[in-house]
DNA sequence: TATTAAATTTAGACAAGTCTAAAATAGTAT
DNA sequence: ATACTATTTTAGACTTGTCTAAATTTAATA
């Protein structure tokens, strides 16, 4: 078994490695982690002797087959806390990472596929990031910023990056819903704002700077 | 903020408290704690020093108010989150309580609040033990044991003492379930044995041990 | 290539929670 | 009242995860 700490280490090693293609720095880990160089150096000969992952002093270090699992595990187990506090217990979307960082540490296989189950197998958490199956197997793919979509295209809108009560509000206020499928109209080539369509035919403008905060998968549903 | 451990440590002090009237020992503490003597002193030390126990070397110690609303608080955690896992998840009773001994560690007010709303302010859990409200107060008193029931009386199942595994299972294979309404038919002169007939008329048999083990409420409903 | 700067690791220390073994206290029996 | 026994506490040590300060390695620059 694994503690909380060492959990929140593979898990950090994931998210940094999955952000930066590179190899991770000490350094860098420290920060994420809120710790100091020294400290991670300790912690990573123990998930070295672990198995977690590959370690050689000052040559870096990368999670292990093991140690990716692991990570896919509590990132499963976080995901699926994070939707059920905000489906099933009214959560908003700000509130609930802090809850769902502590509830990821839960231990009971039983318990995660019940949730799973009770939750309908989703594959995005409220924040349009995928969630592992439980084979830790991704059947989505994360969702891309609307800036980066193509135009004429169907899009669903599965998420936010920002998700301060500003933003939030700006979004209800255009009624951009989770959900909502629509289309880039047109690109503005002198501040790459947009012009978008709605399913019911609503034409909305769109700053690129929003665009860059809404979060699309690409809509292959009917109609 | 405490730590798991020492939000177990008040727990188990109450639940001694509450079961042995009389003041508790350390050996009997270390017993529950699965620890040593010399462990259970050193942290009553600590608790003392929080403010949580009244604690004299050599000379007992017992639940300060702030320490008897931590207990309380954890109490509550702990049965919302059972009668979440037995109503919401469909887990059955003798599974929950290693998954809510973890669970009720989760520290977030705001969750706690939504559980208990979601779950409609329950009174009691799947064991038939009283939850306590958003106040720390018991709207419901604990159940009577069956052994100490009158014949002939109509009898709502609403707990059980024991929550062993083997117990809970035993109860399961008699089909004894919590909410059924029982009767007690005749208790044997020789062993203490009582004859239960149900709500169905099924005729059960039950060992005067397993009859102290079964919590009930006189039943006043129709029919 | 030699030197310097940056990153990383080691050494030694600390707090939390535990342990064993030994000492102190309380209670009981003579 | 004294000796014995059971209980409880203290002393000293170990592990985990952290820290600071110093040493080491790598990389970069002159």
């Amino acid at each position: 078994m694994n503690t909380f700490t060492e959990e929140n280490y593979i898990k950090a090693i994931y998210q940094l490695s999955e952000r930066n293609a590179a190899s991770i720095s000490t350094n860098a880990l420290a920060e994420q982690m809120n710790t100091r160089a020294a400290s991670v150096t300790d912690m990573l000969k123990k998930l070295a002797l672990k198995k977690l992952i590959n370690y050689q002093p000052y040559q870096g270090f990368n999670l292990t087959s093991k140690g990716r699992k692991l990570a896919l595990h509590v990132l499963r187990k976080h995901r699926l806390w994070e939707l059920f506090l905000v489906d099933t217990l009214n959560f908003s979307w700000d509130e609930v990472h802090d809850i769902a960082e502590q509830l990821e540490h839960i231990n009971s296989p039983k318990l995660v596929d019940r949730l799973d189950a009770f939750l309908d197998f989703p594959e995005a958490d409220p924040h349009g990031d995928p969630i592992p199956d439980e084979n830790l197997v991704f059947r989505t793919k994360r969702a891309q910023r609307l800036c980066d979509m193509k135009i004429l295209q169907p899009l669903r809108i599965s998420g936010v990056m920002d998700h301060s009560p500003l933003f939030l509000k700006f979004m209800a206020q255009h009624q951009l819903q989770l959900g909502e499928v629509i289309l880039i109209e047109d690109v503005n080539g002198y501040d790459a704002s947009m012009r978008i369509k709605t399913s019911s035919d609503r034409i909305v403008f769109i700053s690129a700077t929003a665009a860059q905060n809404i979060l699309t998968r690409p809509h292959h549903g009917s109609k």
